[in-house]
DNA sequence: TTTTGAATAT
DNA sequence: TATATTCAAA
């Protein structure tokens, strides 16, 4: 009953933060009811059995956050949120959308439908991951549209929505330039699809020989181009073409190759990134490339560096696998934050015996390659940090077999302090818990690779007086484990196959029987098997999900 | 043909 | 951790 509802929220209006209701009430018009919670802020959300598309529209003109068509799926309840936001956020916003509903009429799915004359439905988001965001139209992937009905999503007309303010946040931007150009002529700024005319290819033949083929690349050919609203991208796509095609005279630099870098360094070729341990992603402070998640089960030991480096920029180091005791061969790089005393590691490299993994923290996106290039740049940009090596003593950590190696630039050193080999129940612990403390066995530092200065500072010391002046303290199997330094034992054995080792399916076999009778077990563990080891982790741990582990 | 997601490289 | 480039699928 609408009356007795009213009668709670004007009672105690702040505990609602929001009301969804039947849009059909026996005792009052909907739309009144709408217009009294309107004038207290509350967003309402109507609901129906049938989908009556007037009633609808006209509901989200008046303000309604949305229309959900009964039954409502649990899917359609967890996006909910977000036209609520949206709508709170952007409030009432009557202007509409030109290009609203003209590329929307392919596959003409959405028959069955009839939102509107158009056409142009919009599917809500679901679960507010992925978004489809097509050049700022309210334009649907075309061959979904029937499944909105199964989904028992509710649809909504691109003006419906634009008369209620909902938009996708995603939108948001390109909305706000649309503004821009509505109100002050032309920005140039839109994106548009880039066609490739015979002039235009002209000048994109003329900077690629300018260029000539090493330094032929999108961002420098955009810039002899030096034409408006192209994207890097558009530049890069064009010359990927013209490169299938033949038609063009750059060849790819063999050190942009991907493999010929790696055979010119006697190297593996680096494992793809999402087919075994996962990168560790420093935004959302998650192990795993996005999307699949199920494979970030990779030990700790492997990700996080517990160690603390400090005042080279690029050196190398090792470390061991606490969980297989193999030393690690680590690329790392000292990066800082915006506060001085604070550095980030970076790590790039290749593991010792697991030389399909390739360790990295980093990651990247492209960001800004879809916008147009400034063609007059504002000026130059300094970076103004640098790496305060004052605290940090210049010293050289090289030994004779990284002078040796192919693989080892510079400073190399043994890392002081590193933890013996975890036990099972250490290890199991610190990869769900946090990294290993080497300085307190019995404690997990949830600490990550942010270090401080003053951690930092104590480190050279270390090493100093530790081993790296030795030679013979680093670990033998620098050399037992890594045929790989030997440059035609490398090549000769299987490269990159992701083969499982016998050694450690025994040790599958073994923790299979008995988890705590396989710690320590010195097989090494085949970067292949990662996947399969955390299977049967996942396995073990949903098995003994009543222990606290 | 062009855009775009995502992996890889810088 | 941002940007740049590449690959390949949409």
């Amino acid at each position: 009953m609408a009356s007795v509802a009213l009668s709670m929220i004007m009672e105690q209006k702040d505990d609602y933060k929001l009301v969804m209701a039947n849009i059909n009430m026996p005792d009052m018009d909907s739309l009144s009811f709408l217009r009294v919670l309107h004038k207290k802020e509350i967003p309402v959300i109507f609901m129906s059995s049938e989908m009556n598309v007037n009633v609808a529209k006209k509901a989200l003109a008046e303000g309604a956050c949305f229309f959900l068509e009964k039954p409502i799926s649990l899917e359609d309840l967890k996006s909910m949120w977000q036209h609520v936001y949206r709508k709170i956020r952007t409030p009432r916003k009557y202007k509409h959308k030109p290009n609203c509903g003209t590329k929307m009429n392919s596959g003409n799915d959405c028959q069955g439908i009839k939102i509107n004359e158009a056409g142009d439905v919009l599917r809500p988001p679901l679960g507010g991951v992925k978004r489809n965001e097509a050049g700022g139209e309210c334009s649907l992937a075309t061959g979904h549209a029937l499944d909105i009905d199964k989904q028992n999503t509710c649809t909504l007309t691109c003006k419906a929505q634009e008369a209620s303010g909902i938009k996708r946040p995603i939108d948001d931007k390109e909305e706000q330039e649309e503004v821009n150009r509505d109100s002050n002529g032309t920005t140039g700024d839109k994106k548009h699809r880039a066609v490739w005319t015979p002039e235009l290819h002209l000048k994109f033949t003329a900077a690629l020989s300018a260029l000539g083929d090493l330094k032929s690349r999108p961002k420098a050919i955009l810039k002899l181009m030096n034409v408006p609203n192209i994207t890097v991208r558009q530049v890069a796509s064009h010359l990927q073409v013209q490169r299938i095609r033949g038609t063009d005279t750059t060849s790819l630099p063999s050190s942009l190759s991907r493999l010929s870098n790696c055979i010119n360094r006697n190297e593996f070729p680096p494992a793809k990134q999402s087919s075994l341990v996962c990168q560790y992603d420093q935004r959302t402070s998650s192990f795993g490339v996005q999307g699949n998640t199920a494979q970030l089960d990779a030990p700790n030991s492997l990700i996080t560096s517990p160690i603390l480096l400090a005042g080279f920029n690029n050196h190398d180091y090792r470390r061991q696998n606490l969980y297989s005791g193999h030393t690690i061969l680590s690329h790392y790089t000292n990066h800082h934050t915006n506060n001085p005393s604070e550095f980030y590691l970076r790590s790039q490299g290749q593991f010792q015996n697991l030389n399909q993994i390739r360790e990295t923290s980093s990651f990247g996106y492209g960001a800004g390659m879809n916008e147009i290039m400034n063609q007059q740049p504002l000026g130059i940009e300094e970076n103004s940090f640098r790496t305060s090596e004052s605290h940090f003593p210049s010293m050289n950590y090289m030994t004779p077999e990284a002078a040796a190696s192919p693989y080892i630039s510079g400073n190399t050193f043994q890392v002081p302090n590193e933890p013996s080999v975890m036990n099972q129940e250490q290890y199991y612990t610190s990869s769900l818990t946090g990294p290993f403390d080497s300085q307190n066995q019995n404690q997990f530092s949830t600490e990550g690779a942010r270090l401080t200065t003053e951690l930092l500072e104590f480190v050279p010391e270390q090493i100093a007086s530790g081993n790296t002046t030795n030679p013979n303290k680093f670990p033998a199997d620098f050399n037992d484990g890594s045929q790989k330094l030997d440059t035609t034992a490398g090549e000769a054995s299987s490269p990159n196959e992701n083969q499982p080792l016998s050694e450690y399916d025994e040790l599958l076999k073994l923790l299979e029987e008995d988890p705590q009778e396989a710690s320590c077990v010195g097989s090494v563990p085949n970067a292949g098997d990662a996947d399969r080891y955390c299977e049967w982790l996942r396995e073990t741990l949903l098995e003994n999900s009543t222990d606290p582990l």
